[in-house]
RNA sequence: GCCGAUGUGGCUCAAUUGGCAGAGCAGCUGAUUUGUAAUCAGCAGGUUAUCGGUUCGAGUCCGAUCAUCGGCUCCA
């Protein structure tokens, strides 16, 4: 047979060899260094059986590439399990996968505190010491489940009935002490395993389902090289710093009070001041650019309309309702979504085809009663903002449409910097749920085909995912991940061919016949909480100036001349500049710290009598000294920067000697 | 909702076995008039999340509630 390796030569042998083998036969180092092999593109096991030609890649831990780490991190999982036996042999062992940032395991056992954590990890220790080969094993599915069943796995037994009939059941056991259930790849012994850490422990349901018992997780990670491990733990605390949820309540953007109430961020003036800005530029950006009407719906409703939209039977338990229905003769809910308002509003006119597009947008405030463990920070929140709209369209211009919805999202990401960090989602339906949803087969299909043509027409990459879909029609969502890689939904494109119907929504076309109209659900920025919170782990705080709550402190270098510096203060103001007086400058003279620079894009040295001069000495976050200039010059500039919403760039500053 | 951890001035944290609630930063007052990561002195600031219990005595022990954090589940 002939093997092709990476870099083109060709090995040829005459018998069957293990991937292990051929490494070796190629050098002892290799093999030593070997994770796992790369056979016709598909990662596999060195223990693998080669019996016929094939493109052979050996992934070595020098590679430190996903395929590599991942092996290395499963194997740590295996041994952190055997750990576990050793110290808790009464425990049960469930799944330990690889994940992207390390590896879990989960048992069904007590719970696990900190401590615990480091006997383990001591445990583990001496588990690598004893450098013991993994051995790889098959056996068939009746002797598999003999084989956990003495073990007294239940877990591992009932992996094992799911696993496909034509599945290979493979264990691997590392030493005399621990044998697992597990489809590899794994190292060939545990002594490569050299930096780890067990990170942290929580409860996880078995399977993911709520309905299952709960089983105790650890999580951990795992690396090549101990400075990798040192790294990567650093950065753990580097990300801190960035969380939204403590920089936004150090920089006084929101807070929350214990007696308000879970998941009711107060936003403090200077979070108000950036949601105002935004909220501001979305709404004058969509009316006076894209085509909107907006509109201003009550924030409540009677229960009948959420029985038109299908919500009272979908999504009842996610409302915050008032009143008894059983007792009262009205029941209320607080809106968790904008869409039959608007409706009605779209109604209240008889509509042409010729009104048509007929696009509203609302800064529409809503609330959604989230379980309580959900909340967090101002990414899962019970009452939020969001910039809302409906489109109510003819069939010929849904394409065109949603184009268009796609690329005002994309410009404003755009302008905020973000359009780099974020993928796209296709939310369809759950073809094996459909009770969840309204409409047919071929509705969802048609549905789904139109906004997929639309993402790659926009030549974007996307992932497709069942389930995701509201339950009204399938969306296009727009993801972003925060510092430590929690994805969520920070804007959304639903196409939904089917409510209009419900509400009795038509227009009038050219032959006087009543159409029903087709609807794009939309957000252009999406939910302002959540979108505060990602421009705050982006930024690290350090907004673009144009969204900065703060956008200058003048700075009087003594009380002299606090006069003048009143003067360019209100200069400022009146060219809507956020500008703020540092009243205590008069303390630290010239001293202008970096740390109180940092809080503001500018600093305005006021050092200048009025009658003397106008000029102000300039100092930014970009460029250190900026020399100074008249203050004229200076609000030409900075209104210049603000209104074109510019996102200046830090300077790197050279370290002086 | 589930598992676990946590809750002490605005912030970061102390407080021995259950024995007088303390410090730094921030704030205020005064002094200093200074050129880039911390000038000096003084003052003020607390019903230790809330409610209840045990005790001669509770920040500390016990119970409940609320909130925050890490996960799981959920996220129209």
């Amino acid at each position: 047979m002939k093997i092709t390796l990476k870099d083109g030569s060709v090995k040829e042998y005459n018998e069957a060899k293990t991937i292990h083998e051929i490494a070796a036969d190629i050098s002892e180092g290799l093999a030593r260094m070997a994770c796992a092999g790369e056979v016709n593109g598909e990662v596999a096991d060195l223990r693998t059986l080669i019996e016929g030609d094939c493109e052979l890649n050996i992934i070595t831990n020098n590679d430190s590439d996903a395929a590599a780490l991942s092996v290395l991190r499963h194997t740590t999982s295996h041994i952190l399990a055997e750990a576990v036996k050793r110290l808790y042999p009464n425990a049960k062992l469930a799944i330990g996968p690889s994940i992207d940032t390390g590896f879990y395991y989960d048992f069904d056992c007590e719970p696990f505190s900190r401590e615990d954590l480091d006997k383990i990890e001591a445990e583990m220790k001496k588990i690598i010491k004893e450098g013991n080969r993994l051995e790889r094993f098959t056996l068939s599915r009746e002797d598999a489940i003999k084989y956990m069943e003495e073990r007294q796995e239940p877990y591992k037994v009932e992996l094992i009935q799911d696993l496909p009939v034509d599945a290979e059941i493979s264990f691997y056991s590392q030493g005399e002490g621990f044998t697992d259930l597990c489809a590899g790849p794994h190292l060939m012994t545990t002594k490569n395993i050299k930096a780890y850490k067990l990170i942290s422990s929580s409860g996880a349901y078995w399977r993911g389902s709520e309905k299952n018992p709960m089983l105790q997780r650890i999580y951990g990670t795992a690396f090549f090289k101990k400075d990798e491990l040192e790294a990567y733990l650093l950065h753990l605390e580097d990300i801190k710093k960035r969380d939204h949820n403590k920089l936004g309540r150090e920089m006084e953007l929101f807070t929350t009070v214990d007696v308000v109430g879970q998941g009711l961020p107060l936003f403090l003036p200077k979070g108000t001041k950036m949601i105002q800005k935004l909220q501001r530029w979305i709404e004058d950006l969509e009316d006076n650019e894209w085509g909107y009407v907006r509109t201003r719906t009550p924030l409540m409703a009677k229960s009948d309309l959420y029985k038109i939209s299908g919500h009272w039977d979908h999504y009842k338990d996610g409302m915050f309702v008032m009143g008894d229905e059983e007792k009262d003769k009205e029941v209320f809910a607080l809106r968790p979504m904008t869409c039959p308002f608007q409706y009605y509003v779209y109604k209240n006119t008889q509509k042409s085809y010729r009104d048509l597009p007929y696009r509203m947008g609302e800064t529409s405030t809503l609330y959604r009663n989230e379980e309580s463990g959900e909340m967090h920070g101002l990414t899962r929140v019970r009452q939020f903002t969001i910039s809302e709209g409906h489109l109510v369209l003819r069939p010929d211009q849904v394409e065109e449409e949603l184009k268009s919805c796609f690329d005002l999202s994309y410009s404003i990401l755009k302008t905020l910097g973000l359009e780099g960090d974020v993928t796209y989602r296709l939310s369809k339906w759950d073809p094996e749920n459909t009770e969840k949803y309204l409409g047919d087969e071929a509705y969802w299909e048609n549905a789904q085909a139109i906004l997929r043509d639309i993402l790659v027409q926009k030549n974007v990459p996307f992932t497709e995912e069942d389930g995701e879909a509201a339950f009204y029609g399938p969306k296009i969502d727009i993801q972003a991940k925060n510092v430590y890689g929690k994805e969520d939904t920070m804007v959304t494109i639903q196409l939904d061919c089917a409510i209009a119907e419900k509400f009795d929504m038509y227009y009038i076309d050219q032959k006087g016949d009543k159409i029903l109209p087709y609807i794009i659900h939309r957000t252009s920025l999406g939910c302002y909480e959540r979108t505060l919170a990602w421009l705050i782990e982006k930024y690290a705080g350090k907004f673009p100036t144009w969204l900065c709550p703060e956008q200058v402190r003048v700075l009087p270098i003594s009380e002299k001349y606090e006069a003048y510096a009143e003067k360019v203060l209100a200069e400022l103001k009146k060219n809507g500049i956020d500008a703020t007086l540092d009243n205590r400058s008069e303390k630290i003279g010239f001293k202008i710290r970096e740390t109180r620079l940092a809080k503001v894009p500018y600093m305005l040295v006021v050092g200048q009598k009025e009658e003397e001069d106008t000029t102000v000495s300039v100092r930014s976050r970009y460029a250190g000294d900026e020399g100074s200039k008249s203050l004229q010059t200076f609000v030409d500039e900075i209104c210049k920067e603000i209104r074109t919403k510019e996102i200046r760039v830090e300077e790197v500053q050279e370290e002086n000697k």
